[in-house]
DNA sequence: ATAAACTTTCAGTAATTTCTGAAAGTTCAG
DNA sequence: CTGAACTTTCAGAAATTACTGAAAGTTTAT
């Protein structure tokens, strides 16, 4: 892998920004340097381009797997694992979107579930309870709008996305166009 | 400050998550205190609750208030300062969300236009550029549209949340409901 | 079976992040 | 001005997280 000065800041980047992410320096850095990779890379070659040990690369990419970021490609007549972008640039956002969701936002509504199901002691408790469930109610809208939105799959998405205002305009129009769908609130 | 238990399993929910969600745990930990009790607390009190020093104390108030979560509220006669939520649910998600892109998105645009405005050196170079391309609009449009949807306000935005498949058909009809409007790709 | 070429694991170490608490700073009443 | 009541800062300690590299594991060719 050919570390052009183009190449490494994008890479160092990834690497700085991974944290926020969801994942640590190195494992940004591999996946910003397969996703760039114009051909799939051995593990070996991660490893030298990027002046890490060969077991820290062989976790990072186990992780990379798990998101569903990276997949191993087999080059024929090679003995060792090449490795290639897990998809195009959208599908791999959106994995990366669900992956957060499933860590971030999943188990505390798991959590809120439980506690909403115990009757308040007192009145701080009661009140405690009424902003969970307000933050239950949003989480919970959060993410099946966010599921929906998946549904529509990339181009609606996209055409969504790019209407822009219009959206405000429509909503205005809704009832209308929709007339046997139930009216919130 | 009372711990019940139904406070004190949130509050050291919230802590837990607290990295996931852009802080640490102990400030993740005042945030659920805070806004979970129904009264405004001190940064004493804060620090009895949770344990800690009040040294840290201090640094998490200072970071959360950076955040405008959590907001100073003087009560008269009192010397000490206490403090409250910096506001109702859907806001404070909207802060943090917003807070995050800041820190999540906009560096990794800025870097990206950069290395957008340098001529590809050859083949690979190229290749990169294009797919650093393809990522720069992505977030481009993901931005845009966060704002627009803030721009839409909590109710417009909890209509179209709830208005669910509904999506998909209004879509179906856009281009006869704004006639006038693009039609994207 | 053996060995070569590779990958994974994991105990120990290194790097990073967070926390403490003492000292310095601020504000206000008298 | 003085001191009491409070807050902030920050150097060092503690806790957490990430990394290395040697050893163990796997696969394939012969």
């Amino acid at each position: 892998m050919k570390m052009t000065p183009l190449i490494t800041s994008a890479v160092m980047h990834v690497g700085e920004m991974g944290s926020r992410w969801g994942f640590n320096r190195t494992v940004g850095q591999i996946l910003a340097l397969i996703v760039l990779a114009d051909e799939p890379i051995s593990a070996q070659e991660i490893a030298d381009a990027l002046n890490i040990s060969r077991g820290n690369t062989s976790m990072g990419l186990k992780e990379l797997q798990s998101w569903r970021l990276v997949k191993q490609h087999l080059v024929p007549g090679e003995r060792k694992e090449f490795f290639i972008a897990g998809g195009d640039i959208w599908p791999l956002a959106n994995r990366v979107f669900e992956e957060r969701r499933k860590r971030e936002i999943d188990p505390t509504m798991s959590l809120l579930r439980d506690l909403l199901l115990d009757t308040p002691a007192n009145k701080t408790e009661a009140n405690a309870q009424d902003k969970l469930n307000e933050i239950h109610d949003l989480l919970e809208s959060v993410t099946a709008w966010s599921q929906e939105l998946q549904n529509l799959g990339p181009d609606k998405l996209n055409t969504l996305m790019k209407l822009g205002s219009g959206v405000g305009r429509m909503l205005e129009l809704k009832d209308k166009i929709l007339p046997g769908k139930n009216s919130v609130n």
